[in-house]
DNA sequence: ATTCTGACAGCAA
DNA sequence: TTTGCTGCCAGAA
């Protein structure tokens, strides 16, 4: 067999989907702190690339919840329009405003704090 | 094959 | 303090 998928688990993009999907209703988190999770603290670039490509992903990918470590909604233009990421967030209870997320160290989810208990 | 870009983040000056 | 460069992974030309 050649060309064989790796699982998700293997795959750098898999684990992006799959982080997305465990971002909680109502939070967000930051393109670094999924790197971070990812064992990559700067391939941050690569997750919003990721993400850029999760339409290729069956299901829904909660894309919306994923912005950069300022709040600010850099991707809002990729949802096809660019109020559609600030819609669905605001519809999650998170509000934006000047395209940044209101109380964003509230909202902001850590995967890596979260999932992983260091305790 | 090489080069550049891309929904970022960290560090140096 | 701000500004600029580099690093990271993947895909397109």
């Amino acid at each position: 067999m050649k060309s064989e998928k790796p699982p998700a688990e293997n795959d750098f993009f898999g684990m992006v989907y799959e982080v997305c999907r465990l971002i909680p209703y109502g939070r967000v988190t930051s393109y670094g702190a999924i790197a971070r999770y990812l064992g990559s603290g700067r391939s941050a670039r690569t997750v919003g690339w990721a993400l850029n490509a999760c339409h290729t992903q069956p299901g829904f990918i909660p894309a919306h919840r994923v912005v950069n470590r300022q709040g600010l909604l850099t991707g809002k233009h990729h949802f096809g329009n660019s109020t559609t990421m600030e819609q669905l967030l605001a519809n999650e209870g998170v509000y934006v405003e000047d395209d940044r997320v209101v109380d964003f160290t509230e909202k902001f989810w850590d995967p890596s704090a979260e999932i992983d208990p260091l305790i």
